[in-house]
DNA sequence: ATTAATACATAGAATTACGAGGTATTGTTT
DNA sequence: AAACAATACCTCGTAATTCTATGTATTAAT
């Protein structure tokens, strides 16, 4: 598990994309993807997750669906266009500052 | 500029790796390398590399030589032991953590 | 002489993930 | 049947860290 600050700004830009390669998601299932994909080195936690969720659907990147399992409320979350213009930009940004900090921090290792 | 969230987490990596590299550097001076390795991308603010200069002397990872320039006092900043032993621990968590990010969000781009 | 650049510093604001706590259902094990 | 683990959602307050704004002072350039 990674010092919990490197995760800082990077956590919308996840979300976004999970949910574009997957189409909708529920909460529950967006963490476990995230640990199963990461090796379990990134954990979100419950306490990050819905509320990113929530904040985001207030900012119009997300709608959701509920859906009824058995007796229990699951909201499916996806993207709004907003979200996938969004997406777009974040991705682009985190794709840039990445590379800069490779140059940066590790030289040796950039790949043109 | 980037999204400032996004500098989270790697402020310290850059200052460690920037002093083991080049023995010993005063604060504008490291603001002013960043700028230019970056290419005016990331441009640290005096108002977060005094402060984390301050605290990392305090954590016992730098200290600093006085110099007299004209009137002026320089203060210039070198790694200690400690320091040095943080920064082969910070670079290698950052170095995983992009390497995981970049397998998250840009499985296409991963290269082995 | 005025301005820009150099060089340091601090206090409070803003952001954002986390910890701790809570509720409830479903599946598994003893 | 009971107990436990896993699933699935939620909220509130805290912690950590960078930034904004502000300040001081010297030196170089026009």
């Amino acid at each position: 598990m990674y010092s919990k600050e490197l995760l800082k700004g990077t956590l919308s830009a996840i979300i976004l994309n999970l949910l574009a390669e997957n189409g909708r998601m529920y909460g529950y299932e967006i963490s476990q993807r995230v640990k199963e994909l990461s090796d379990g080195k990134i954990l979100l936690k419950d306490g990050s997750l819905y509320p990113a969720l929530q904040t985001m659907t207030k900012d119009g990147l997300l709608t959701y669906e509920e859906e009824f399992i058995g007796k229990r409320v699951r909201k499916y979350y996806l993207l709004t266009t907003k979200g996938e213009e969004q997406k777009v930009l974040y991705l682009a940004e985190l794709k840039d500052f990445l590379a800069t900090l490779n140059k940066l921090v590790f030289p040796q290792l950039s790949l043109a």
